[in-house]
DNA sequence: AAAAAAC
C-alpha cells in the first residue's frame, strides 16, 4: 500500500513525499479513500497513528476546488487544546503549501485582532478551539453557513473538558447538508449519542493498537519509596546518571510542577515549567528556551503531553506516573520522534501499582523494573540544603540490559556511571566536576540540540521550527507557485 | 484525583 494508491492529487502526493512519507498509516490507507468520496467517518484512534494527516490530506484536495467567502469558512477543525490546534495548522502549512488555501487558527490565549482580519478576508479552513470560536461566533465574526465539513478531533478528550455541550451548538450552526468526520480514543456513549446525531451513515475505521509503544523509546520504571523529597532525590540522580541531555518531567498537577521546577533550579539545573496556569506567551517562552537548549528540562504538566513535537528530546520522566494510561503513551511519546532513539523513566510508588498495570495493559508490553543502589548513608554534604541531600553518583542496575543497538553514530557509546552528563549537571556542584575541561562534550552537545531546521517528521506531524507564533498566528499560506492539485 | 479551555 503506498500513498498512490489513495485517491489523493498529485500535487498533494508530491507534497506528503518530499514531506518524507512513503507508505500510509493504517488510518491514513483506510481514512483518506473514504473521505475523498465525502462519506462521514468515525475514527477511532490516538494521537501517534497519523490521524491528522488522515483528514488534513482529504482535506486539503476537496477543498481545492471552490473559493472562500468573507466570514464564510468552508471547513472547520475542532481541537481540544490550543497546543493541538497549533499543530494542525502546521500540519495544513506543510502540505497545502502547493495549493491557494487559505486558513485561520482561533485560539484562546491571543489577540482577536488577527484572527478577525483572517475571517473578513475569508478562510477555507479554520482550526479552532471551542471557546474562542464559541467567542467570535458570539460577536458576529463567523457565518458557518457555507461549512461544508466539520472535523471533531479527540472527541473523547473535548468530553473530559466539558466542551461537548459547545460541540453540539457548533454542530447546530452548520448546515446540514455536509461531511463530518469524528476522531476519538475511545467511545464513551456520550461520544456513540454525538455521532449518532451529527453523523450520517459513517463509516467506522479502529486502529486498535497506537503507533505508541514506539519500539525506539526504552522505557524504564524506578519504584521509590518515601514522599516527594525522596522523589526529587531520585530524580536528580536519574538526571545525572545517563546521556541526558535534555528532558521533559511530567507531573500530575500544577503546583508539583512548580515545586519540583522550583527544587531543580535550586539544585542548579537549567530548568523551566510549563502548565495551564501559565499566560500562553509564557508558555511560549518557556518552550522556545527548551527549544534553543538555554535551558534543559521542562517540568510540565499534561498540557505538554500530546501538544509538543520538539526535536531531538533525550528523555522523558513521569515524576508521577499518569493516572490515565493513554496519558503515559503520549507522555512518552515526546521522546524517540522521527526514529530518534529515546529513554522514558517512570518514578513509582506504592499506590501506583494499579496505574501501571494499566498502562501495561494498554501497551500489551511489561515494562522493566529499575533498581538503584541505596547509596550509603552520608554524612552530611556541606552547602547542600538540611531538606534535601546531595546524593552520590546514582547507579542503576538493570535487571535485564536494554537495547542499545538503535543508538546514532554521533552518540557515542553509554556514558560510564561515573562520567555524568554535562549538559544535566549542576552548575553549583561542589565537586569542581564542572571545571574538568569538558571532553568532546560541548561540540557533541551542540550537534544534537533540538534543530530548528530539520523539517523532517514522523507520523504524528507537529512543529519543528520555531514554537509557532501563533500568538499573532492567523495567516494566508504563501501564495501558491503552481497548482497542480486539480488535474 | 488533574488538566485542559473564553474574556
Amino acid at each position: 500500500m503506498s500513498f498512490a494508491d489513495l485517491g489523493l492529487s498529485d500535487g498533494l502526493l508530491k507534497a506528503v513525499t518530499d514531506a518524507g512519507y512513503t507508505e500510509p498509516t493504517p488510518i491514513q490507507a483506510s481514512a483518506i479513500p473514504s473521505v475523498l468520496m465525502m462519506r462521514d467517518l468515525i475514527g477511532i484512534a490516538q494521537t501517534g497513528t497519523g490521524k491528522t494527516a488522515a483528514f488534513v490530506l482529504p482535506m486539503i484536495d476537496i477543498l481545492a476546488h471552490g473559493r472562500s467567502r468573507a466570514r464564510m469558512p468552508r471547513s472547520l477543525i475542532l481541537e481540544p487544546t490550543r497546543e493541538l490546534a497549533a499543530q494542525v495548522a502546521e500540519n495544513f502549512e506543510k502540505y497545502g503549501a502547493g495549493t491557494k488555501l487559505s486558513m485561520a487558527l482561533l485560539i484562546g490565549g491571543v489577540s482577536m485582532g488577527d484572527q478577525i482580519k483572517a475571517l473578513e478576508k475569508g478562510v477555507d479552513v479554520l482550526i479552532a478551539t471551542p471557546g474562542r470560536l464559541m467567542d467570535l461566533f458570539g460577536r458576529g465574526n463567523i457565518l458557518l453557513t457555507g461549512c461544508s465539513m466539520l472535523v471533531i478531533d479527540e472527541a473523547d478528550r473535548m468530553l473530559d473538558m466539558g466542551f461537548i455541550p459547545d460541540i453540539e451548538e457548533i454542530c447546530t450552526k452548520l448546515p446540514k447538508q455536509r461531511q463530518t468526520l469524528l476522531f476519538s480514543a475511545t467511545m464513551p456513549p456520550p461520544i456513540k449519542k454525538l455521532a449518532d446525531k451529527f453523523l450520517d451513515n459513517p463509516k467506522m475505521i479502529e486502529v486498535s493498537r497506537p503507533a505508541s509503544t514506539n519500539l525506539n523509546i526504552q522505557q524504564f520504571l524506578v519504584p521509590v519509596t518515601g514522599n516527594a523529597i525522596k522523589k526529587r532525590d531520585t530524580l536528580r540522580r536519574l538526571l545525572g546518571q545517563d546521556e541526558v541531555r535534555n528532558a521533559i518531567i511530567f507531573c500530575n498537577r500544577k503546583t508539583t510542577v512548580r515545586e519540583l521546577n522550583k527544587s531543580l533550579k535550586k539544585h542548579g539545573f537549567k530548568s523551566g515549567e510549563i502548565h495551564g496556569d501559565m499566560e500562553q506567551a509564557q508558555r511560549i517562552a518557556e518552550l522556545d528556551l527548551f527549544k534553543d537548549g538555554k535551558i534543559n528540562i521542562l517540568v510540565a504538566s499534561d498540557v505538554a503531553a500530546r501538544g509538543l513535537d520538539i526535536k531531538g528530546v533525550s528523555h522523558v520522566f513521569n515524576f508521577d506516573a499518569p493516572w490515565h494510561p493513554d496519558d503515559y503513551v503520549h507522555r512518552i511519546g515526546r521522546t524517540g520522534r522521527g526514529g530518534a532513539t529515546g529513554i522514558a523513566y517512570t518514578l513509582i510508588t506504592g499506590e501506583d501499582a494499579e496505574n501501571i498495570q494499566n498502562i501495561e495493559k494498554l501497551t500489551g508490553q511489561k515494562i522493566e523494573r529499575l533498581t538503584l543502589d541505596t547509596p550509603a548513608t552520608e554524612p552530611a554534604a556541606p552547602a547542600a540544603e538540611a531538606e534535601e541531600q546531595a546524593a552520590p553518583a546514582p547507579r542503576a542496575r538493570r535487571e535485564r540490559e536494554p537495547r542499545r543497538d538503535r543508538r546514532t553514530a554521533g552518540q557515542g557509546e553509554p556514558r560510564s556511571q561515573d562520567s555524568l552528563p554535562d549538559a544535566a549537571q549542576p552548575q553549583s556542584q561542589q565537586a569542581p566536576r564542572a571545571e574538568r575541561p569538558a571532553p568532546a562534550a560541548p561540540a557533541r552537545q551542540a550537534d544534537r540540540r533540538p534543530r530548528r531546521d530539520q523539517q523532517d517528521d514522523g507520523p504524528d506531524d507537529g512543529w519543528n521550527g520555531p514554537i509557532p507564533d501563533f500568538l499573532s498566528y492567523s495567516f494566508g499560506l504563501p501564495a501558491p507557485s503552481d497548482h497542480a492539485a486539480d488535474a
